[in-house]
DNA sequence: TGTACATCAGTGAACGCGCGTTCACTGATGTAC
DNA sequence: TGTACATCAGTGAACGCGCGTTCACTGATGTAC
């Protein structure tokens, strides 16, 4: 009897854990929505989660394994979106619109997945994290995509236009002289040239 | 007679001046074969070039000033290349592996880019370099490519295409379990599928 | 019902440290007269 | 030829500061007997 007591409590206390957790989770996700992701500190997350800086570290062992953790939780939207273009029909143009915006419009997390990529340095255990992320995206991409028509047929194909659009958002998110909508319009044109190369753009054509 | 003297004194002091300059840069740049940029900083700089870290400070403002003159500067080698690719009469799909190999190469260049493009906040007068060289960059391209067969008809097509190269070396730099030349040739592969459509990899086949 | 003890969440304050940058100073070279 | 002064490159040492992380401690809750 003593032991089931325990370890309901044991569980319920284990349970509260995984709420407080949560709580910082949302908090650093809210925070993804204010500011870039090289300014948000420990302490801006601890503040918005309403609990002290030290506090963060009885959850997390370090600022990449939150931060990481908060890329899985936000692959999962990804999945999600995707899942529902797929069920809508939708043609591989839309979706290249839709993934587009979605690097656009989460910039903190784009931030977040191109620091993990590019920076050197970090922590190994994190990397596995990160890495099998991205390998669980990939094959993830590969099942749900695979159904697209003009768009299944190579799989490489699809990893390299995935990959393609980081690359292009990375490259013109700062292209001087445009509004974030000239640059979105521009981003939309460019993803849609690799797709219909070049002398295809008809489908896209009323956008202009 | 004293005005020219003056003067030619003068140009002497600003020739000296040059030469130390690209002592540093050059010091800059041997350091970017050898560790990644994140790791480079400014008294290893000076260390290499054999002056103190301050003096550094007489030549560039900041540390990102310095940084963006070696872009600059890799720039031109980039730009040779291609000039030089052009004339060997190269196929698209070689220029494809010629442009990743030289992502893959000058690790800490790409590292840069990524730094100025993605990371936030930075230096009002440095991002606006920056950009100029981007801009430059992508005219150039313009100007080289629209000769090679296949890639000319549409010129959002090759900027896309480029910016595309940088998203594929960005996502599966780190790809895990694999070597470096295992990588190597997986974005090979993926960036050529882009190109190819996925169905046309005929061009490469032997490669496997 | 009470006392001693274990467990653990939470925390304010401090630590550590890297690293870009600045300061106050030295020394060499040139000019004025 | 000599003296006072201006200019400027170069520098060792220190500053500053952000910021992730750790420490030593408190307080609440539960257990043993």
């Amino acid at each position: 009897m003593s032991d089931t007591e325990k370890s309901t409590f044991m569980k319920l206390r284990e349970d509260e854990r995984e709420v407080r957790k949560a709580l910082i989770m949302d908090a650093t996700k809210t925070l993804y929505e204010k500011k870039a992701f090289h300014e948000i500190g420990m302490r801006d997350i601890a503040k918005k989660a309403g609990v002290s800086a030290a506090t963060i570290y009885r959850y997390f062992p370090s600022r990449d394994d939150l931060f990481v953790e908060a890329l899985i939780q936000d692959i999962n939207n990804i999945e999600m979106l995707l899942s529902k273009s797929i069920e809508e029909k939708m043609t591989i143009e839309e979706l290249t619109i839709v993934t587009i915006d979605y690097l656009l419009d989460n910039e903190s997390m784009f931030q977040m997945m191109c620091h993990f990529m590019v920076k050197g340095g970090i922590n190994t255990r994190v990397l596995n994290k990160f890495n099998a992320v991205l390998l669980h995206f990939n094959e993830m991409v590969n099942k749900i995509l695979i159904k697209i028509p003009g768009a299944g047929e190579d799989p490489f194909f699809i990893h390299a236009f995935f990959a393609s659009l980081s690359g292009v958002v990375m490259t013109f998110r700062n292209f001087p002289g445009l509004t974030l909508e000239d640059k979105r319009k521009l981003m939309h044109k460019l993803a849609l040239s690799i797709i219909n190369q070049g002398d295809k753009l008809s489908t896209f054509k009323g956008n202009d």
